[in-house]
DNA sequence: TCTCTTACGTTTTTT
DNA sequence: ACGTAAGAGA
């Protein structure tokens, strides 16, 4: 048989990996090192060369954009269809054995899928329930309690709280959580993994049938599994199947929500002869950057080893910008964009990464004053829009008329004359009878238990409910997009918002006929048809599996703008790295209390930033920047001072300098100290607010720019602009 | 019951 | 600075 395509093209242990003799395999992947090519020829290898059916292989990744570029690979390499190769993420995979199974599974059939807000929502309810202090007991810090346990395998059976009685009561809120989750027929994200890790445990004969028929799982980016993913594999593998794990644990930044690098030494330990392949050829970047990345993260103590080098050349050295504030840093990053553009560079092939969301305001603002088109990644998802979520609740209560968490959001939006009071008397009464919210209401309003506007309200709402029923069972029962599109009518939703987008100027109600169109667009999938799930169920599980505008669609032809978790396998010919400071980048908190651990998730940050570059890298961070609506003034980043000496070039602003003399006049109104001085000369006595006395000993610029280096008794030296400084002459 | 005002808490995020 | 989430008047 001709493999030549492949294997054509591949380095040697790209080669060595793609074409491995049976038996387990770790593949220490370096960033830029060609993983998904190896990870889908792999499984070409299999089925064309070994003869593998593809029904016998399953591969999980942890992106819904990873396993579909995954599962596009794969269908050309193979030159068909991928039917019965199991290809998805962890949750997605889980989520279809429990749809498979649900009974089994212990779950209603109708159950549906719980997102991050709508279980804070939950949780918060349970504390109150409990009758709880909820400033004592925070919902946010029990969801992710909760959730950390959920990814820990644990139950509130597992844990042991010890002497400690406010962990007593936190296990007795995840105990409310679930059983009230069990009610409703909701699982969360976590649950979908731990419901179906303990499927297969409880289920001996259908665990069976699995490990007869997946004899080959691969999975992706292994150094982002948490204890149940890794826990689910190995159960998944037994004895019997042969496991391909990628990952790179010099990229793993996700411990902070549960991932274990060390499930990728636990894998060398839990299964025999596993064999280490390294792929250390970089494809993507020059090898200045390399040098720079590599200098970095050697800086980490806890590594399995690997350097990544380049049959390219060095390319350009590495720019570091240093700037006043951080007006001043944008200006300066966005000309530079500009005068990238101007030479022919695409606007989509130039990144600015920051550590935190908050930090991409500024060069919004930039950008937009420059006329520049950008595109700014995370923050609210298609899915996650209270006016969509709103929609897809009354579609999900008439999927599963348990669904509490629905109902509440139904009645509330738009205002229907049912507030707290009325909706507490039916919490109550659901409680004491054990049912549904919506079937306590459809009581209520039998008996006439309920007065004034909220009869109406609550009765508008059943005959709104039992219309939609009713239409669904006729003969003609109408497609998916028509129901939600009468049920965004009949409920007065789109007039709400409408009324609402008056002031708001927001397109809400466009959001609503998008979410129309998707339903109108939307294709059951043959799985799903095979495993007899509705149109509507599936949809949903879409809606909360798939949270939306897939990520990294480099749309048009735009500066793409996104945190540096964000950026995380992708690349860009030119990368800014911005606010490379200390306090910012390592953040604040792996500065203060994390001991190295976390100082060294911040390196491997670093990391990912560096390797997204493949041409040109900029860093630049400023000595002065109003953050939260205050001042603060930062070092720059101790990962700059990391990189080599001959890898950067200092870039620095044309000063201009007025020595020995007045320079500096104070920006907009001159502040109360100032008066009408005339300005400040060398060696005169300072006083900062934060930094205490000093001496001037420097000064460069003017106007806005106008900078002095005080020698501050206490801190040292410092570069200061005068007009944010707000320093006062002293004597 | 709805709407307006005040207080709070602010890494990183997928599913 | 800013957005959300709980409390007080209409």
């Amino acid at each position: 048989m001709d493999v030549s395509h492949l294997i054509d093209g591949l380095n040697a242990a790209q080669r060595e990996a793609v074409s491995a003799a049976p038996g387990h395999l770790l593949v220490l992947a370096g960033a830029g090192s060609g993983k998904t090519r190896v990870l889908t020829q792999r499984v070409a290898w299999l089925v064309e060369v070994e003869g593998v059916w593809p029904h016998a292989i399953l591969a999980v990744t942890f992106t819904n954009k990873a396993a579909a570029e995954m599962r596009g690979r794969c269908e050309r390499l193979l030159n068909r269809p991928t039917q019965g190769l199991w290809i998805g993420t962890f949750h997605g995979l889980a989520h279809r054995l429990l749809r498979l199974h649900w009974r089994e599974a212990g779950l209603l059939e109708t159950f549906q899928i719980l997102d991050a807000d709508d279980q804070q929502r939950l949780i918060k309810r349970v504390i109150s329930e409990q009758g709880l202090d909820d400033t004592r007991f925070v919902a946010r810090q029990g969801t992710w309690m909760i959730n950390a346990w959920k990814d820990e395998g644990k139950r509130p059976r597992d844990i042991d709280p010890g002497d400690n009685p406010d962990l007593a009561r936190w296990i007795e809120v995840y105990q409310g959580y679930e059983a009230s989750c069990q009610r409703q027929g909701l699982v969360d994200f976590a649950e979908l993994l731990l419901r179906s890790h303990e499927l297969w445990l409880t289920q001996p004969a259908l665990l069976d049938h699995y490990r007869r028929r997946f004899s080959h799982l691969l999975v992706d980016e292994f150094q982002d599994t948490n204890t149940i993913q890794y826990a689910w594999i190995r159960m998944l593998a037994g004895s019997s199947a042969q496991v391909f794990a990628v990952g790179d644990d010099d990229q793993s930044i996700y411990s902070w929500r549960g991932a274990r690098v060390a499930n990728m030494q636990a894998y060398t330990r839990d299964f025999p002869n596993v064999s280490t392949i390294r792929l250390e050829q970089n494809y993507r970047s020059t090898g200045t950057i390399l040098a720079a990345a590599n200098a970095v993260i050697k800086r980490n103590s806890e590594r399995l080893g690997k350097e990544l080098w380049t049959a390219a050349g060095n390319g350009e050295p590495i720019s570091i910008y240093a700037a006043y504030n951080e007006q001043d840093e944008a200006r300066y990053v966005v000309e530079r964009i500009r005068r990238a553009v101007a030479e022919d560079i695409r606007p989509s092939e130039i990144a600015i990464l920051y550590r935190a969301n908050a930090l991409s305001r500024v060069f919004e603002e930039e950008l937009i004053r420059h006329g520049v088109a950008y595109r700014v990644y995370g923050g609210l998802r298609f899915f996650e829009r209270a006016e969509i979520k709103d929609a897809l609740a009354y579609l999900r209560l008439l999927a599963n008329p348990a669904d509490d968490a629905a109902f509440e959001r139904v009645v509330a939006t738009p205002p229907r004359g049912v507030g707290d009071k009325t909706l507490e008397d039916l919490r109550q009464a659901a409680r004491s009878g054990g049912v549904s919210l919506l079937q306590t209401a459809a009581e209520a309003s039998r008996e006439g238990t309920l007065k004034g506007r909220a009869r109406g309200g609550i009765e508008a709402l059943l005959s709104l409910f039992a219309s939609l029923r009713e239409s669904a069972d006729g003969d003609e029962s109408p497609r998916l997009y028509e129901r939600l599109e009468g049920l965004i009518e009949g409920s007065g939703l789109r007039a709400h918002y409408a009324a609402q987008s008056k002031h708001d100027a927001d397109s809400r109600v466009d959001n609503l006929d998008e979410l129309i169109s998707m339903a109108r667009g939307f294709v059951l999938s043959a799985d799903d048809e095979a495993a007899g799930i509705s149109e509507m169920a599936a949809f949903l599980s879409y809606a909360a599996l798939e949270s939306g505008e897939g990520q990294g669609e480099a749309w048009d032809d735009c500066v793409q703008l996104m945190t540096l978790h964000a950026a995380k396998g992708l690349e860009f010919p030119c990368v800014f790295m911005v606010g490379m400071e200390d306090g910012l980048f390592p953040s604040q908190r792996a500065i203060d209390e994390g001991g190295s651990a976390q100082l060294e998730e911040e390196r491997r940050l670093a990391y990912v930033g560096i390797t997204r570059a493949r041409r040109q890298l900029t860093l630049s961070h400023a000595e002065s920047r109003r953050l939260r609506g205050m001042e603060t003034w930062n070092r720059p980043s101790r990962f700059i001072s990391e990189l080599p000496r001959n890898t950067i070039v200092e870039v620095r602003p044309r000063a201009q300098l007025s020595r020995g003399g007045n320079f500096g006049q104070p920006r907009k109104q001159p502040t109360q100290d100032w008066g009408d001085e005339p300005g400040i000369a060398l060696g005169s006595q300072v006083s900062h607010a934060q930094f205490g006395e000093g001496v001037v000993v420097a000064a460069e610029g003017q106007g806005d720019h106008a900078r002095v280096q005080v020698n501050f008794e206490d801190v040292g030296s410092k570069w200061l602009v005068l007009a944010y400084a707000n320093l006062v002459v002293l004597g």
